[in-house]
DNA sequence: TTTAGCACTCAGAGAGTTAGAGTGCTAAAC
DNA sequence: GTTTAGCACTCTAACTCTCTGAGTGCTAAA
């Protein structure tokens, strides 16, 4: 059932030619472009071979090959070889990405970009996953009466803030007095463990200015709406027009179909999330065509993998691109910035 | 010079037509859609002449007219009716913008997000201009020793934060005194005059904490670059990729040239202040295809409206469509949304 | 198993035709 | 002086027809 080796370097050269001319691909031009010792009778019968099990499709009977999913699945996980960066593309990665960044979302938005850049393809990056990870701050500052800024802080080195409204004679000092209460009481639980309950004995068991309860109560409810919200994975997208280019997004009715999903952050953070999951203990992650689940992505290509903070497992970045992808570029581009990522988030 | 009754009432239906059709508009089908009281030989001659005058453009010789960017023009200046928006879509407009919003950031995403939809064109916000507002208040709070984040609140109600690096030795209470002796001797001054000076006399005229010079200097620093970077306007777009079912953007090169461009927001938000100064006392701008200056954007039209926080002029919100545009609904959508803002910033 | 040879297929490019919506102009009517 | 009917003219878009060439599959010989 397996692939003869000859066959195999059929289907390795026809995805490398496909990928490059986004052209069907017939047993002639394959023998010009490649040293191939057989002739191109002998290709033709390996060719229908290949379509009949299902590695290549034609697009109507006259015309020449290309990869069906299937095809690109093989190429990906047994014929390509993922080849290193070339110094100059290190080079370039590193300068982008060589400064030193304060916070988790700058440095993403970073690597987001450089990879739009240097893949040409759409790129995106994930905030850590927080599931896993801990209160670490929570700090609250009045902004005016009645308005109050929360910050909170979070192992994964997340910093996210909101602004909440509380009765409007409430002193600052109170107000700090609470946040450091219910920072005290919930600092090193998980998030998964925060619910309203745990703010609130966290804050009665830390407390040191007496409040009536219904007033603290609703001061809490804001911390804890706070708390929550900083659950929200955000991701950062960069790239997308670049599509607009390629041969198989000049029906504009795909590249909407394709940007109506790509909008919502939800949906993609979600599925992202899934495939790490489906592929656990994998140095990264290719959904290909019809495999990704999410609508008006079946003609694309889908490459992630996961960065860790502290040396946990946390946030995604990745690369959509048309199934016609340069894989292995792709890939090693993607694990050097991941490699760059997890260097700069260690400590 | 100027055009009698009839050509304008011939104008403005050429203009109505084509922005509901999006094809050349013929003298016949001028009829047959319209009352006229003429024949259409008479309708020809009018249009003969309207193009003379530069109003009406001919894709062929044998095609039928469009309007020209002068004849867009005159549709808006004189001749369309802005009329009242119908009951049900300010019922809709008002629950999307009726929650409460805490933070202006979050009200102007909204904001533009509703216009989206409820244009169906490209959307945007942009914060309040901060030349001119005045610091409110400045806050640093340490995240973990090393790690700053100063949290700078202008009067227009903008909340920025940024994280800075600092020596690791000083203490949260180094750091809050430091904050607060700057945000007292800088609170209520114009950020424009804010430099690097000020806001060391500042610190100095009010900080109880003895600390080298050298040491203070650095700290300052951060803080100074964490204000000036307040000052950065933010663009908040929505609706991008609705463009592209539009005919005028079928051809996928239009859509990436005019994407590319609106992908710097730094652009966008400079054009819209450029405007805003042209069309002082205006109560919209309006900018139209070659009148708009951005590369890839003379295919459009350009509407904004200026917002103001405390009745003071603040910033604007704005919709691009193509030229071909439902001009009259899009300005009582503008103004609506507007007014929803104004009222919203008041306090 | 490989290859040469050959008949067959089909998309796409180009040429020719037609239909129809549009124009401008002229001369008569109002 | 406008307005209008009438007419010849123009040009695109759609359709058909043909042709080319790259590609195929099959057969029979090497």
């Amino acid at each position: 059932m397996g692939l003869d080796d000859r066959k195999k370097v059929v289907l390795q050269a026809i995805v490398d030619d496909y990928v490059a001319t986004c052209e069907p691909v017939g047993s002639k031009s394959l023998i010009d472009r490649h040293d191939f010792t057989v002739s191109s009778a002998t290709l033709r019968n390996d060719m229908a071979e290949l379509e009949q099990m299902g590695y290549l499709e034609k697009p109507h009977t006259s015309a020449g090959r290309i990869p069906s999913d299937k095809g690109y699945r093989e190429y990906v996980n047994s014929l390509m070889k993922v080849d290193h960066l070339s110094d100059e593309e290190g080079r370039e990665i590193r300068s982008k990405l060589g400064e030193s960044f304060d916070e988790i979302a700058t440095l993403l938005k970073a690597a987001s970009a450089t990879l739009a850049d240097q893949t040409g393809y759409i790129s995106l990056a994930v905030t850590p996953k927080l599931t896993s990870s801990y209160l670490t701050q929570l700090k609250m500052l009045m902004i005016e009466p009645g308005k109050v800024l929360v910050v909170v802080v979070l192992s994964a080195g997340v910093v996210k803030n909101r602004m909440v409204r509380i009765p409007d004679f409430l002193t600052q000092e109170q107000i700090a007095q609470i946040g450091n209460a219910v920072e005290q009481g919930l600092s090193g639980m998980p998030l998964s463990e925060i619910s309203l309950i745990t703010v609130a004995t966290a804050a009665k068991d830390n407390q040191k200015v007496e409040l009536p309860d219904a007033l603290l109560n609703q001061v809490l409810y804001e911390a804890y709406t706070a708390i929550k919200q900083a659950d929200n994975l955000d991701v950062y997208m960069e790239g997308k027009h670049r599509m607009l280019s390629l041969p198989e997004f000049s029906d504009t009715r795909r590249a909407q179909g394709l940007f109506d999903t790509l909008s919502h952050d939800g949906l993609i953070a979600g599925y992202v999330d899934e495939v790490t999951k489906e592929d656990e203990k994998k140095e990264y992650m290719i959904r290909i065509g019809q495999e990704i689940t999410l609508e008006g992505l079946d003609g694309c290509s889908f490459i992630t993998t996961t960065y860790t903070v502290g040396g946990k497992v946390a946030g995604n970045i990745g690369v959509i691109g048309p199934k016609r992808m340069e894989y292995s570029k792709v890939i090693s581009q993607i694990n050097f910035v991941r490699m760059m990522l997890d260097e700069k988030l260690k400590q």
